[in-house]
DNA sequence: ATTATCTATAGATCTATAGATAATGC
DNA sequence: ATTATCTATAGATCTATAGATAATGC
């Protein structure tokens, strides 16, 4: 059953210890967990493919380098906030109240992750060449947040209103400090709503 | 004057390029760089050598491992910070205004010092057992934050309490996505500003 | 004699490729 | 025939140590 089961191919040594439909996503699932806690320079590919239970070279059928593992789990967690951001600009209403919409989702998503995906957007190694698209993703997330802070604030200028993105990202910085590990899911929400109420507050 | 100048020990093959009285220091300015910028393992001793302008293997003359040359790097900057938050728990006064002066220490200091050693904070690395003195330091700090907090807001059981740490902290993360770099020194003083009112606000 | 550098290198990785093997699918 | 794995390995690192060398200091 867990045992390497039906379809093509050689079958592996160890039975399927991951989650994932697929081999990709059993991949994807080990190299988030440890990407975001050893860092992406301190996790080889060894390491990848023996929480995958898998061969070193293996993991080159599914991925055609080591960066390319990264690069698919950074597109998956800012393409939609960025989507929702972009229609949410564009809508109607009060923008305290599409920037607080923005918020609840993005907060909620980096709060209840399988794997702390955010804490990836802090691994220094994005800073190369190889990142360019992303990183160029995640600032255009930053802009549409500190415009829509702007309207509500009636000025483009005030420096207040880089505070909601910071807010929201502070979520990254306590789970990974483990803070959200020891709340219940149930505080984890209270935690979720403070942030949205602190938007309100220092857009005051 | 530049050249390698006086001293005991073999010259160096090239002249001097990193700010710092000694060698030690020197190479603790080249670590801080590349660290905050690549990384810690994604930094080869070579790399910071190089960097120096000495070989790599010089480098062991002056620390016995490289984790050696980073933990030195956490050490000078968790140790001022949580000293000043010591003395200020225990402080007279209203709790908002210890707070606040902390709080604009901190961000002050992650704000204006000659790299982003802030960063350091963020990197996967720590999270070993190597580093884990350092975690505990940190911890501390944010306890404390939290306890004044907790006192401004007459409830050592409120979520917000966690607030004014993260706020301060978002300074390292404005600083990686280089909107400090851009800004000049005296709207990096407008930041500072902002951040401590605005945990007056998120305590109300 | 002491110090701070240098050259050389051991031994342990690490990423990625080449090619064999053992399944399924047609 | 196609697919997904396996074994084996090339070539490039990387950290740390051993020991030589070239200064200053006594």
């Amino acid at each position: 059953m867990s045992q390497i089961a039906a379809g093509p191919g050689r079958p592996r040594l160890v039975e399927q210890r991951r989650r994932g439909a697929t081999a990709r996503d059993e991949i994807r699932d080990a190299a988030a967990e440890l990407f975001t806690t050893r860092g992406y320079s301190g996790t080889s590919t060894r390491m990848i493919a023996e929480a995958v239970g898998i061969r070193q070279a293996s993991l080159y059928h599914h991925f055609k380098t080591k960066d390319d593992i990264l690069e698919s789990l950074l597109q998956d967690t800012v393409l939609v906030p960025l989507e929702q951001a972009n229609a949410l600009l564009d809508a109607d209403g009060p923008a305290l109240d599409r920037l607080q919409q923005l918020a609840r989702f993005d907060a909620g998503q980096l709060a209840r992750s399988r794997w702390n995906l955010g804490a990836l957007y802090l691994l220094p190694e994005l800073r190369t060449e190889r990142f360019a698209e992303f990183r160029s993703a995640r600032s255009d997330l930053a802009r549409i947040y500190a415009q829509l802070a702007g309207k509500v604030l009636g000025d483009q200028t005030d420096p207040r209103r880089h505070l909601p993105f910071r807010l929201v990202e502070s979520v990254i910085s306590m789970r990974s400090d483990e803070m959200v590990g020891v709340l219940g899911s149930e505080s984890l929400d209270d935690l979720v709503g403070v942030l949205i109420d602190s938007i309100a507050l220092v857009l005051t």
